[in-house]
DNA sequence: ATCGGCTCCTGAAACGTTTCAGATCGTGGT
DNA sequence: ACCACGATCTGAAACGTTTCAGGAGCCGAT
């Protein structure tokens, strides 16, 4: 493997000025650079990030733990953290922890021994445990997805109440009175919030609710929970799901038994992924503004790095409701 | 940040023996081993990755390049990869290219600089400049997606010319014969692979064939070319598209138009990804093995990292047509 | 001629590990 | 009493960078 010290054997030069020549050309002399540069080129010269890291004492690259990668969503917030940690030259190693306590533990802390510049968390549970090592070194972290007390980290999130009322409202409005909630793990705040908003919209309506755990939040949990669904008796006549991969699998189980959507059965999701106006019946769904949530995360991540150090914030997104032909009235 | 010298120091013993508690427990003696172990504890030591890469000269981690993580087809080929990489001990860092050659070019150079033990690489064009880095420094690497010749590097990839003839056989035998094709950029071996089995297909047939270049692989695109598929006369009876985000697009647009499918319209994707099923009209798809793909790319990676200098090969994998609604006859 | 102030370059220290040759100690065999 | 040996630990070198104090050479002003 080809050095720094190679290249300056062999440029006739000392390790330092190649070190200069790398990272602050314009210190060194035209005549000189231009020599150190064709015989890095010449031998193939790379430089070596573990070292440089050591050296420095902190690494270029920030650390982004999401629930689930399968979920379009989570892709679309990568991409918003990705987008403006490239903006300030730094990378994103996105790892996904599919909702398991032990694998978000197990990243985080790989994280932690990588150095990594900051953390963009959407975490399973709280966490608090796996996040004593950050805090200990402070190596800053937010929570995406997920709001925390300013006290103890910046956060951005959507209000998941807010979006559990909308849908709840919005079923409402469209007549139904016998409403069946599809929620994830109630591990995950998200869900709890979101059954909670639904549940606060509904009081007093009159409106009967029926609420099912699915196991995971995927399409197979879906159709499952829609296949139970098909049996419960009186059968509602609307189902709100905690996302929009849960909606889809409760759409194919109603599909699948002939159940007229949104006829006999409406359905509301939640994120408004990109599949869900391409679905069997487009889907009505609470969307959030992902890469927005994603872009966000990261520069505040950013500025809690810089030597400036902001006070520490809770940025709470609010949800929009997107009517489709899952939930249209028909005269 | 407590270092290895902190423990030492507060433990009584020399850093060498500390090294040892962590990396062979069992050369050090267990009541050294325990006292050391509750100090590592107390001071909540974490050993820098960095310094330890360094020395060893070869870092823990490869690289997993892919051509779209917005595309469930690239999810699950991660998942994959990570499954196996995981399996040896070994953590993978994915990027996505974004079918951008400048971004592929630059997450390779990254990866040149960790020094990753190895690259699984599915490949914007052919690269091989910047793969020029990698066969100098001796670091593996494994196409993925993409047929290599086994001289140059073991590949994982499905045959795309068959994929292609399925689904211009499939096309023959429901009956039709003004074919359209929505491909992907030519720049991609998987466009133009897919592109040929279809030509090869429809050869002596009788039947006649459209091709329309979308701009990307992704769903937007796909409703751009359904448009344009609207406005050609005479209007093809069926379209095959080159993946399932493209073919979604167009089903967006053909319902979005009131055409009928599969009656007006026959649309068959390709990929078969979990959304496919779930659409609008369920999509008749060439499925491919996504995650074993990945699995088995990193498995090649893995084996080639080992001592033993195995043989590179060039795994392909057999695509297989998923037959649903968008292409069913109507009696 | 001398000196201050540039520009350009050198050499060495430091980052936190792992590894390895040897030091030390106790034990059992002769 | 001596030796060989295993068990346990130590101390220092090495990994490849970046950084920084300072040295060398040169120019223009005094």
């Amino acid at each position: 493997m080809v050095g720094i010290k190679d290249v300056a054997k062999r440029a006739g030069v000392s390790i330092g000025t190649v070190s200069n020549v790398v990272n602050r050309p314009h210190v060194v002399a035209a005549a000189t650079r231009s020599r150190v540069l064709s015989v890095i080129e010449e031998l193939g010269y790379v430089r070596d990030e573990s070292a440089r890291q050591l050296r420095a004492g902190r690494s270029r690259v920030m650390g982004l733990l999401v629930l689930d990668l399968g979920n379009p969503f989570f892709v679309d917030v990568a991409r918003g953290a990705e987008q403006a940690a490239h903006a300030e030259g730094l990378n994103i190693i996105t790892c996904n922890s599919g909702q398991r306590s032990e694998l978000e533990a197990s990243y985080l802390a790989m994280f932690a021994e990588q150095r990594v510049r900051g953390v963009l968390l959407s975490p399973v549970a709280t966490s608090g445990e796996a996040l004593r090592t950050f805090r200990r070194t402070g190596t800053p972290y937010v929570f995406v997805d997920r709001k925390a007390p300013a006290s103890e980290a910046s956060s951005v999130s959507v209000d998941d109440v807010a979006g559990g009322a909308l849908g709840g409202r919005h079923l409402l409005e469209t007549g139904h009175r016998r409403i069946a909630f599809v929620n994830g793990p109630a591990i995950l705040a998200q869900c709890r919030d979101r059954e909670q908003g639904l549940r606060t919209a509904l009081a007093g309506s009159g409106a009967e609710l029926t609420v099912l755990e699915a196991i995971g939040l995927d399409v197979p949990s879906g159709r499952d929970a829609g296949a139970r669904l098909l049996g419960t008796s009186p059968r509602p006549t609307a189902v709100f799901c905690a996302n929009d991969l849960l909606a889809l699998g409760v759409l194919q189980a109603m599909v699948g038994a002939g159940v007229r959507v949104p006829d006999e059965m409406a359905i509301v999701g939640y994120d408004d992924i990109e599949f869900a106006a391409a679905a069997a019946v487009p889907l009505t769904s609470v969307r959030q503004p992902a890469r927005r949530l994603g872009r966000t995360a990261a520069e505040l991540l950013l500025a809690e790095t810089s030597d400036t150090k902001p006070e520490r914030q809770a940025v709470v997104f609010t949800p929009e409701l997107v009517v489709r032909e899952s939930t249209r009235v028909r005269r």
